[in-house]
DNA sequence: AATATAGATTAGACGTATCTAAATCATTGC
DNA sequence: GCAATGATTTAGATACGTCTAATCTATATT
């Protein structure tokens, strides 16, 4: 089974989209920066590969075929930006364009090695899981800053963003995955979050903090 | 300037065809496995583009532009073998394929990152010089062991072979880049020459003999 | 229940890279 | 100097992935 990289990338695409297993045709067609026309034309090839289950006007699944692609895709792209951060010294805003582009190109063997070299890591420099081999997710949290409470202190377990700008303020600030925060204030009038990281008082919005999901901190930390 | 992977290759090929810089039809087409069809075509869109200078009927060379394209891709290809090799553990006899793939997708900051870690290398696991950023290419000898004289000591330089079979084969008599031969004798009749390496008596073929690319030992090393 | 709207699909086109078959050119042997 | 041969080019077709414009469907509103 030899799919284009385009192919990939939809499989991929309707993979992260989640819904609940369902993506609509705008949503991959945002996703991807197409048309929803090019949407619909490759989605019936797809379907036609046995790849997804596309009910017209109603969505599209992945079929079990599919979702292995899709998950040997992402497994790819997330060892990659975990190499490119700890083998090749890139920074956690430099590694999504790289990895966009590798992951289709990269073979098993080259996954297997890389994956090894970093001891088959479970999350990406961005605390995103890495599909092991057999395609299972490792564990996430949902918990978002955004809606934690004042007086609260959370560990950064994920940041859903490849907006290098949003990485590269987090970093400025020395935030980063397992960095402790306090939440001084929650300023709902200018939908900000005020925050203590290490003696320093951060303000961060309400937008980069619901891209920052966190565990609730307890006293125990998750390696 | 985007070239599409295509056309990349298509530099490359003309580039490493040789033949003082003219490049025929039939020769990048056997190079490319494409049909000579395919390349008149292709050919005619590189010289819109100014990157190939065609002649009808008379063949092809590479403009300034089209040659520093070419020396780009080629450096990619090399510094990737290297790095395959040196960092991950790759056998020579595995490294082409994978560069043959990734070099086109890696970016420049990959490109330096991988070259500096490897402390700038100028030849690659098989020996082939690889073009530095300003698209200078090292040295590189041009005697073969194929018309090595009886009594002579060599050093092996360089294996100018994709082969997986002819790579693995000298690995097995453990003959690799740096190698020290002697040749025992020449077998005419047979078309193979027997060459001693590290007190054992190995036979080798013409065919592959003219693959191996040797200084005349003289004491010294290149490293 | 009828209609307005948002979303999805179809129709038809374009650009890229490839192919086969047919035609053309260049060279070499006689 | 011409014919034969081999290499090259042209012509016309196919497959892929994209687009815009037009049409169709599902759903939410009144």
């Amino acid at each position: 089974m030899n799919l284009s990289q385009n192919m990939q990338d939809y499989l991929k695409a309707i993979l992260l989209i989640g819904r609940d297993g369902t993506a609509s045709t705008s949503d991959i067609a945002a996703r991807l920066e197409v048309s929803p026309a090019s949407v619909t034309s490759m989605i019936k090839k797809l379907d036609e590969l046995k790849l997804v289950k596309h009910e017209s006007y109603r969505g599209v699944t992945l079929t079990h075929a599919g979702r292995k692609i899709a998950l040997e895709i992402l497994r790819h792209h997330r060892l990659i930006e975990t190499y490119l951060s700890e083998a090749l010294g890139y920074g956690w805003d430099q590694v999504h364009e790289e990895a966009e582009r590798l992951e289709h190109h990269i073979s098993e063997e080259f996954e297997d090695r890389i994956s090894k070299i970093l001891g088959d890591p479970q999350y990406d420099p961005h605390g995103d899981p890495i599909p092991s081999k057999d395609g299972r997710i490792p564990p996430t949290t949902s918990e978002r800053l955004a809606d934690a409470e004042r007086e609260e202190s959370v560990i950064v377990r994920r940041v859903s963003s490849h907006d290098n700008t949003m990485l590269r303020l987090l970093t400025h600030h020395g935030i980063g995955i397992g960095s402790t925060l306090r939440i001084v204030s929650r300023n709902e009038d200018v939908r900000s979050i005020t925050v203590r990281h290490q003696r320093k008082i951060i303000d961060l919005s309400i937008d980069i903090c619901s891209h920052i999901f966190v565990d609730r901190y307890v006293g125990t930390t998750r390696q």
